[in-house]
RNA sequence: GGAGAGGUGGCAGAGUGGUCUAUUGCGGCGGUCUUGAAAACCGCUUCGGCGGUAACGCCGACGGGGGUUCGAAUCCCUCCCUCUCCGCCA
């Protein structure tokens, strides 16, 4: 959520700021000014009214205390509709309140300067390129042929337990999924200094609205019921991510300075109803309905969120380059970025069966936009309360990153060489046939 | 799911319709005293909003929401959560 006061401040740059997104969110503005006005109007009469209430209450309780008890009556009949004309205001100002509330957290946040000016992923720049395209004596096979070969997915029957953007790892796909979740958890714990958290998968809405999924995007994500309740459905949310449950650890509380910066890391799966996404890149594992990721989330002190950032994405690159992978980093532009984001960078990995960079992290800065929406805050040294910065990447998604994995280390017999780091976890050097 | 007990400030814990501000204790911060510290004493110690250049004034919040009343932490309704016991269960 952006400040009401900024808004109210400077709309014209608050309009400019989301005009650069190109979703035409800036003619909101107009309407929450006007419905801020509403509101304050009423605010001011009825907090008046209130402290003329108060002020005769307290007569009447002096009145009655010293048994002037028709005195006292009298009194009551005077201010006996003061109650119904504060009411009304009330109402007044609780619609006002409600009205901008909505109009505002449908509000995205505003890019940073830096974020490079373009409309779509094709205005995105390269920031940089690790390692280079491997070239093979053969021709590279996709991950759908090693997977089938090997074993190690069973497309066809996750398809009749649950539909089509399901996944049944098997055999030596299921302990390398299991390998893979563990090395990213111990490389991040252990040698990033992140604490691993273990949330739960399923959240109430207040969550989804505290990191900007809601109200906006509500279509996207899986509602469940409890048993046969028609009005249990949608109390609880299946998570599109671990940024939703780990984000929202701190809400409503006030952190101590000496707290940040704090950083998570979890390992959930991810559920996705990706509506509207049919036949996008749909065969095999690349785009699913439920899919592991390891996630970093930092809160931090605002003027540590620019350092705090890049050290989150150098997190996220060291498991690529520890696997041997050859990736780029692009910086999203204005048109490209994600809603609660005022700046964020995605990491692509070179998938030589699809011969297409795959993104398997997105890492952000999400300002104080995420912590105005859970009332997050933190107390400076000066005691000052403010709005924190909260930060999430992925560490890194993992379904992407098996089809890379697979795909790049290859070989020519047909069988998959495992990455020095990795081994350990898999207990083997490579998957034959 | 059933029965009972609860939810008040950082923590503990009073407060069953009105006297000026939600007692009090602990913890925390500042001060006095001291070479320094402890003790003692004094003071301060939640959050949000509205108005004002400011000093300051006002409004709201006692788990959430609604109601009764001139006036609600207090009475009523409703929902949520915690604890104890019972049932079911990995």
């Amino acid at each position: 959520m952006l400040d009401i006061k900024l808004i109210r401040e400077r709309p014209d740059y608050v309009r400019e700021r989301l005009a650069l997104r190109g979703a035409g969110d800036e003619i909101l503005i107009g309407k929450i000014l006007q419905v801020d006005e509403v509101r304050r109007a009423a605010l001011a009469q009825v907090e008046a009214l209130k402290a003329t209430r108060n002020r005769v209450s307290k007569e009447i309780g002096a009145l009655m205390a010293q048994k002037k008890l028709e005195e006292a009556e009298a009194r009551k009949t005077e201010t006996r509709e003061l109650g119904d004309q504060i009411a009304l205001l009330e109402r007044q100002v609780g619609e006002s309140e409600s009205g901008r509330e909505e109009l505002m957290l449908r509000l995205p946040n505003l890019p940073d300067d830096a974020v490079p000016r373009g409309k779509t992923a094709e205005d995105n720049p390269v920031v940089r390129t690790h390692g280079s395209q491997p070239v093979y004596c053969f021709k590279p096979a996709s991950h759908v042929e090693l997977c089938e070969r090997l074993k190690l997915v069973d497309f066809a029957r996750a398809a009749k337990l649950s539909g089509s953007g399901f996944l049944l790892y098997t055999h030596w796909g299921a302990r390398l999924e299991r390998a893979l979740i563990q090395f990213l958890l111990d490389l991040h714990v252990d040698e990033h200094g992140y604490t691993e958290v273990s949330p739960p998968l399923m959240v109430g809405e207040h969550c989804l609205v505290g990191v900007g999924q809601f109200p906006k995007f509500k279509d996207q994500y899986y509602g469940v019921a409890e048993g046969d309740n028609p009005q249990a459905l949608g109390k609880l949310y299946l998570i599109p991510t671990a940024e939703t449950p780990v984000a929202n650890i701190h809400r409503e509380e006030i952190l101590k300075d000496s707290q940040l910066p704090v950083n998570y890391c979890a390992y959930t799966p991810c559920f996705r109803g990706e509506a509207g996404a049919a036949g996008v890149g749909t065969r095999g594992m690349i785009r699913v309905h439920q899919f592991d990721k390891v996630e970093l989330i930092k809160i931090v002190k605002p003027e540590q969120a620019d350092v705090e950032h890049e050290k989150m994405l150098a997190n996220a690159e060291r498991v690529l380059q520890l696997l041997g992978l050859h990736y780029r980093v692009i910086m999203l532009c204005t048109g490209d970025m994600g809603f609660a984001s005022v700046k964020t960078y995605d990491i692509e990995v070179w998938a030589p069966g699809q011969a297409s960079y795959l993104e398997v992290s997105s890492v952000s800065n999400c300002g104080d936009f995420q912590a105005r929406r859970m009332n997050l805050r933190f107390k400076t040294e000066s005691g000052e309360n403010k709005f924190p910065h909260v930060l999430n990447g992925s560490g890194t998604a993992l379904a992407r990153l098996f089809v890379a994995l697979l795909e790049t280390h290859q070989q020519a017999d047909g069988s998959v060489s495992i990455p020095l780091p990795l081994q350990p976890y898999l207990k083997t050097d490579s998957i034959r046939p």
